[in-house]
DNA sequence: GCTGCGATATGAAACGTTACATATGCTGTG
DNA sequence: CACAGCATATGTAACGTTTCATATCGCAGC
């Protein structure tokens, strides 16, 4: 595939409007022109349709206005909304984002990497699960949801925190048989923080607290098989239930219903990200909101920041409770 | 946010290796050259961390091997999915994906094609409303599911025939008494044709066909007023429903469990799209699938086609039905 | 041993920009 | 009226590649 070819230059459009080469490189960068020089040089470029070329002004400045976002899909839910307000914040500061997915191929991820060193992008913005991923320190990244090295800079909501949270609001709204579910890629990460904070709050408080972790290819079928099996006499072994996502709590929500029980008044159930389709809408299920936007914008933030000799090794943005109709409240 | 300074150059590594610049330029570029200048070169290389700098290499070759995937937005689960695809497919080829969001932006699409002429992009997949879209005909652009001109090549699902198909399944399970519900950002596009296939069926059959039709910013309450207002006696007044997509169907089938009615024994329901979260799993109701892998084939092949003279102008892919539990088979 | 030929390495020019050192024009002062 | 001083325009040298015309090498044939 082939771009157009013979586009005007910069040279070009000098020759048309009778003006110095220097000029016309001024004109296009905002410096100082004569404001009649100025004029001529628009409607010249205006004239030829003229466009900077910016592999041209790359290689000269050495930068290139944009950034690589890395994320292992763009479907689930949350990395859905992750890309989503990443490429606002980036175009907001008019840098182009890369997408690079690296669920299908892990190696990817360390591809992704090589593509800053061959000037093709400012910067990273990753989430990765990769424990081993190298990532010269000198180089602009920044992790989300993963704290693997000190010397990258990471954000994060505060998944223990958040388990907490889920924790204390269902003893809060009477729960005393509670019950964790997770479905998780089988790669450690921050979101293992969400089952150690909930766990740590019934352990003090001297109750059982049962859990159920799944890998993603196992599917949902075992949880349905799980829920069965504790069901006594028509009631459920658990009054109240955290599960990893809303997506999961969706699910269970179902699973449950299909059982019999009523949510919230048999059972109640927590989930966490707290995505929603439209902001006009409600959430899906009682959940623990990750601060999207604010992850979004610490990120580039962090990352567009001038002086990186003092970037913090970790940034963690507090998580909220929010009811829908699956807790008692 | 700078870079690196000084990075390795091709002539970095010719003087370490002891060889010509074209030499080196010959390695990276998988021109024959001879066995033991290849491995010298090839260990200098490795010696000094030498990366190809691709905006030189852009600047030469007038090409950038990425393209700009332009839609809406990327939580909507059908873009998501198509991003996902698309994302893949191109990386898939060596290209690298510039995602480009316009739905808090309008303008945003008019300044997105610009990035090609400015260098940035080899071509455009586009998923966009605007119908004023100027679109240089000699730029690489394909349009998905909008055919908004000859001269750019669209692909699209076939959501006429996914409407027909809608109707003739609920025919076929027994529906007299059809709905169809809609939700759309109000701009006109391919997916509007999924009404009109709908409608032509029931109309050829001589049988009334109710529709409400909303925009994104009414939310859902609207149709739970309308459901319940046309309940009588404990009966719905329709006893099949056609949504425009999936996310809606999931919706109106949550509002029609409230309302006491069973699906799929009181209501049937379809929607449209057929996104799953895993290939494992099974849909969230009974739907008209969309291609969406093939849709994400099809656009960036026709995109990175070589010869661009005889591009087709509409490209229809076939959609298939399958039942999610909603409808009685 | 010399010529001629094919194969392969070489180095300079060009790609379209930015940045800097230099040239030009203009204003105001002694 | 000349000239310092300033502001602004000019043109050239990079930036790191690719490409192409030229140079070099080795070898077969006479």
């Amino acid at each position: 595939m082939k771009r157009k070819e013979n586009a005007p230059t910069m040279k070009d459009v000098a020759r048309e409007a009778g003006v110095a080469l220097g000029t016309v490189s001024k004109v296009f960068n905002d410096i100082p022109v004569g404001k009649d020089y100025r004029r001529r040089v628009e409607e010249a470029a205006r004239r030829l349709g003229y466009q900077v070329n910016s592999y041209a002004r790359g290689l000269k400045t050495n930068k290139t206005c944009s950034a690589a976002l890395i994320l292992p899909d763009v479907t689930t839910p949350f990395f859905s909304a992750l890309a989503q307000n990443v490429c606002q914040q980036l175009a907001a500061r008019q840098y182009k984002t890369i997408l690079s997915l690296t669920a299908s191929d892990r190696s990817a991820e360390q591809r992704c990497i090589q593509m800053v060193q061959q000037n093709k992008v400012d910067g990273i913005i990753g989430l990765t699960y990769n424990p081993d991923l190298k990532v010269d320190p000198d180089l602009p990244y920044v992790s989300i949801d993963r704290h693997f090295s000190r010397d990258v800079p990471c954000v994060a909501s505060d998944n223990f925190g958040g388990g907490q949270l889920a924790a204390e609001k269902l003893l809060e709204l009477g729960c005393v048989r509670p019950l964790f579910l997770r479905m998780w890629s089988g790669v450690p990460g921050e979101a293992d923080k969400r089952w150690d904070g909930f766990a740590s709050v019934w352990r003090q408080r001297r109750i059982d607290c049962a859990s159920l972790h799944l890998k993603d290819e196992e599917g949902y079928g075992p949880f349905r098989e799980f829920l069965a099996g504790h069901m006594e006499g028509g009631r459920l072994a658990f009054d109240g239930v955290f599960c990893v996502n809303d997506d999961l709590a969706v699910r269970v929500r179902a699973m449950l219903e299909e059982l019999g029980l009523r949510v919230p008044e048999d059972v109640q159930l927590i989930g966490f990200d707290g995505i929603r389709r439209f902001a006009a809408e409600g959430f899906h299920c009682s959940t623990i909101v990750q601060p999207v936007q604010r992850l979004a914008e610490t990120s580039v933030g962090l990352l567009l920041q001038e002086d990186r000799s003092s970037l913090p090794s970790l940034v963690c943005l507090p998580v909220s409770y929010a009811p829908g109709g699956t807790t008692r409240e």
